[in-house]
RNA sequence: UGGGGCGUCGUCUAAUGGCAGGACAUCAGACUUUGACUCUGAUUAUCAAGGUUCGAAUCCUUGCGCCCCAGCCA
């Protein structure tokens, strides 16, 4: 209790930043980059990166660029390049004039190789991988010297240029660092910076046949943009000393810095590149922006909205320690933002015919409703209402526990915004499914209020006898398991959850909804927020895609007593 | 096993020597023409053991646990 004043403290990020500010270091300067490689769609983890890095650069008043680290010919594609621009744009964030790629800077790249082999700080080896591999050693034993490394500056010199020029086939030669062979930080222990690679790239084409590595590009990248905070993932901190060296041994005056922040990680769910890679690649989903899929393209034609994805971000935070975060965060930003931007609608997933046997054949009325029970300037709709109406088959049960609200033989209900009915006869075929109810309906409730005081417990979702089809596609989680990586015995794919997408075909539809816009947002009520599926709809007829369910407290309590 | 990093409610995250706070989740209740939303209340944490101090999540020591590193991937 008390006075509620508490500031919320800044992350380690910001701390640092200020104390920069404070110190005059980068001249007060904030200058970040988000550097995707384009081998892969950008999933939720990217997306906090994204945020981080623009929205420190815009809390400081400073720039973010956006960097493709395109070093690796043989994995990248300008497919990829689109998508990543796509999403970051999406997202709401923008690097105005500041696009650039890594392989803009191969000849500057080659010239600081160059000044390092001058210096006496790089070498050419003619060491096989295999024979790299061995000469490193391992963490208890320090790597030993490669025969090459003490070649002249001359002959490395001479060595890069050739290399440059094509004249070795791959795996030929490499360029190393010059630094320890017996670091107990293997990352140090001469590590390659140009590897041979006779291989297209996607946007320099043929012209180089040799490729700097990650270590020696990213860091002078950061350098040639005036980056001055250098913002990675936890996995790269080991390499940090490697940053430092090279930019210590290339850069003169200000300099960026790397930091390091813990990834994204999301329960039921798996991150990787890799193992997106082989879900699309082996058909486990229906492609990068499968709705399943926590990539920023799979989130958004599941429905999820830019901010939603933003205030995760913000809620999930910035630290260096493990977070696995409850897939429930995520839920709790998509429906908080819909729950007030969402229209209302009703449909019926799994319809049960409902004959009103006191209601005027061939009647019809328009009913007025509301589009969002909170915010009346949302306006209404009209819905028409007749004697054969559609529920949801879950809303009537024969033979109903304890505290079920909803219809049942001899029990009323309410029809949103239509009128009280009770349920009369139940109808079923040889098999002995109910196929349809027999009710009747209370005139004198219309709008869904008894004049006479009487309270019903529940409140249904209805559509007319005559309302269109539509389908439903509706997601759930991609894996049962909570940690589907967990077991290093068995491949994660055998986690997907065989429920994670069912597809309704004969929902019914309220027939306003039959016009719905692609990309166009609706709670469905009482059931979840529905997007309508940019890619398989087609006019007159929306596919509508679950982005989440509504909370459902019945479900749960259901849940617990046994069964 | 060598090196690096990290340990605060179930999950995230604050507190920077001075009342361990917030969010999510969970539970209970109120409200309700969505069993939604909203509102109210409640439970739950400083990895362990020593030490320094009037006072320790915070400083020191020793353990323990988890993550990362042995690509010519990023």
């Amino acid at each position: 209790m008390t006075t509620t004043n508490e500031t919320q403290g800044l992350n380690f990020l910001q701390e640092i930043i200020e104390e920069d500010r404070r110190t005059g270091k980068h001249a007060g300067r904030v200058h970040t980059r988000f550097p995707p490689e384009p081998n892969g769609y950008l999933h939720i983890g990217h997306a906090k990166s994204i945020c981080l890095n623009f929205g420190l650069a815009q809390q400081y008043g400073g720039k973010c660029n956006l960097r493709f680290d395109d070093t690796n010919p043989v994995t990248e594609d300008t497919d990829y390049v689109e998508s990543i621009q796509r999403d970051v744009k999406w997202l709401g964030f923008d690097w105005e004039d500041r696009k650039y790629f890594a392989s803009d800077y191969f000849p500057k790249l080659y010239d600081f190789a160059v000044e390092l082999i001058k210096q006496g700080k790089a070498y050419v080896c003619s060491l096989s991988p295999d024979e790299i591999r061995e000469y490193r050693g391992d963490f208890t034993t320090p790597g030993r010297d490669s025969p090459y490394r003490n070649r002249s500056v001359d002959e490395n010199l001479d060595l890069f240029h050739r290399m440059r020029s094509g004249e070795f086939p791959d795996g030929a030669h490499t360029l190393r660092a010059k630094i320890d062979m017996t670091s107990p930080n293997p990352v140090l222990r001469d590590p390659p910076i140009y590897r041979i690679r006779h291989a297209h790239h996607h946007r320099t084409g043929d012209a180089w046949p040799i490729y700097p590595l990650y270590d020696f590009a990213h860091c002078l990248s950061d350098a040639i943009e005036g980056i001055t905070h250098s913002v990675c993932t936890l996995e790269f901190e080991n390499r940090r000393v490697l940053y430092d060296w090279i930019v210590d041994n290339l850069i003169k005056g200000d300099r960026p810095y790397q930091y390091e922040f813990s990834r994204l990680n999301l329960n039921y769910t798996v991150m990787s590149k890799r193992k997106l890679l082989k879900l699309v690649n082996e058909g486990f989903v229906s492609g990068w922006d499968d709705p399943r899929m926590m990539t920023i393209s799979g989130l958004r034609r599941r429905g999820f909205t830019p901010k939603s994805l933003r205030d995760f971000a913000t809620r999930v935070g910035v630290s260096k320690t493990q977070q696995l975060i409850d897939m429930g965060v995520l839920e709790l930003c998509i429906r908080e933002d819909l729950n007030e931007t969402a229209p209302r609608a009703m449909a019926v997933l799994r319809p049960l015919k409902v004959v009103l046997e006191n209601y005027p054949e061939g009647q019809v009325e328009q009913l007025e409703v509301q589009n969002h029970p909170q915010k009346p300037e949302m306006g209404t709709r009209q819905v028409p209402f007749m004697r054969e109406l559609y529920i949801e088959a879950d809303d009537f049960m024969e033979d109903p526990p304890k505290g079920f609200f909803r219809l049942a033989p001899g029990k009323e209900v309410r029809l949103r915004s239509a009128y009280f009915i009770k349920c009369e006869k139940v109808i079923k075929d040889a098999a002995g499914n109910v196929v349809e109810l027999r009710c009747s309906y209370d005139p004198a409730t219309r709008g869904g209020n008894a004049p006479d005081g009487r309270k019903v417990k529940g409140t249904l979702h209805w559509v007319p006898g005559n309302a269109p089809t539509a389908e439903v596609r509706l997601y759930d989680r991609l894996f049962s398991m909570e940690d589907p990586e967990a077991d290093e015995k068995r491949e994660f794919t055998e986690f997907i959850n065989p429920d994670s997408l069912q597809v309704l075909r004969d929902a019914r539809v309220e027939p306003m909804l039959a016009d719905a816009p692609a990309e166009s947002r609706f709670q469905f009520e009482r059931q979840g927020y529905f997007y309508v599926d940019p890619k398989d709809s087609k006019a007159g007829k929306p596919i509508f895609n679950r982005t989440v369910t509504l909370k459902d407290s019945w479900t749960k309590e259901q849940g617990k007593g046994g069964k």
